[in-house]
DNA sequence: CTTAATTTGGACAAAAGAGTCTGAAATCTG
DNA sequence: CAGATTTCAGACTCTTTTGTCCAAATTAAG
């Protein structure tokens, strides 16, 4: 569904909208955090800083930032400044040009599903899914855990590793 | 959403389900109609043969015929059978086991969406979508519809070429 | 002013997806 | 049997995605 850049940079924006406290966070910790490759989180996240996203800042104590509080940044914003819009608009069959005028034959099945991802898309907001990042055995990535982090002495629900 | 093999996957079992008349349909045909690479779309189909959904029979009067009925394929087989399960299984960020015990922040959500999904493409069968596609404007790739076929003198609705 | 930390921007390599081609095997027709 | 038609199987190329790396620009701190 979404590419591996999409989804970078994804978890990459809930970790930067659930440390507040920073106020520019390093690409380097949240690469290094989240076990994602530094130099390609870099790209995604200046794309995310292009499309007016995030800010950016070089230096010592630099990092990168949102650009707008957590509540006003959607994962529609996300997914459509990274992997583009087309998935909230085209025909299942990469048809183009995908309306009631020249449908295809899943066009109307498809269509109720698309437009109720573009409603939970649209809806959901960074500031949610940073809250829900903080909740118990709620993981950001296969390997970080975010109440694992606050609390070390927490263990995963199913305890895999000691 | 889907791959190239898949959407080709399912123009193409759409078109031999409309063509209830010939026992087996050959590739070349299926290919030319639809405008599809021949050699691409023989590995697709060798696929849903491999699969079970269709039956091939080699030399003259050979090509492919579907291996049950058409009301008995759905749109789930022909995607599982070719791009595999896991859209309907999958976590949104990608990450292993999705699932309630370990969630991501998007899973409640997602998973929604997903359910909605695999429920629509369980009951939308070849046999619905083939008779969709021989309604007027109903298109089964940018360049043929069935209806056209059939009633040459019909023109599409916005008439882009002569 | 010098050094270290950081993003920026591009080149480059590896892997996967999409598409092309060729020859072999099976099957019908005459 | 001979020849034509068709699927089958695999090698091969091209493009996109994914991932790696390096040098230049910017900025903080001593
Ligand atoms: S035309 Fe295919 S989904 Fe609308
Ligand atoms: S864990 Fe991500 S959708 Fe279920």
């Amino acid at each position: 569904m979404l590419s591996k850049s999409c989804i970078y940079g994804i978890q990459a924006t809930i970790y930067v909208a659930a440390n507040a406290s920073q106020e520019f966070v390093p690409i380097s910790q949240i690469a290094s955090e989240l076990k994602i490759s530094f130099h390609f989180l870099t790209k995604v996240l200046q794309q995310l800083t292009q499309e007016g996203l995030m800010n950016s800042y070089r230096g010592p104590k630099g990092g990168v930032a949102l650009a707008k509080p957590s509540t006003e940044i959607t994962l529609y914003d996300l997914i459509g400044a990274i992997d583009g819009t087309s998935i909230f608009t085209e025909c299942m069959l990469g048809l183009p040009g995908c309306g009631i005028a020249e449908p295809c034959p899943a066009h109307e099945h498809w269509t109720k599903i698309r437009n109720e991802l573009t409603v939970i898309a649209r809806r959901l907001t960074l500031d949610t899914m940073a809250k829900k990042a903080g909740e118990l055995n709620v993981r950001l990535t296969d390997e970080f855990r975010y109440a694992q982090k606050l609390f070390p002495s927490i263990k995963p629900v199913n305890g895999a590793q000691a």
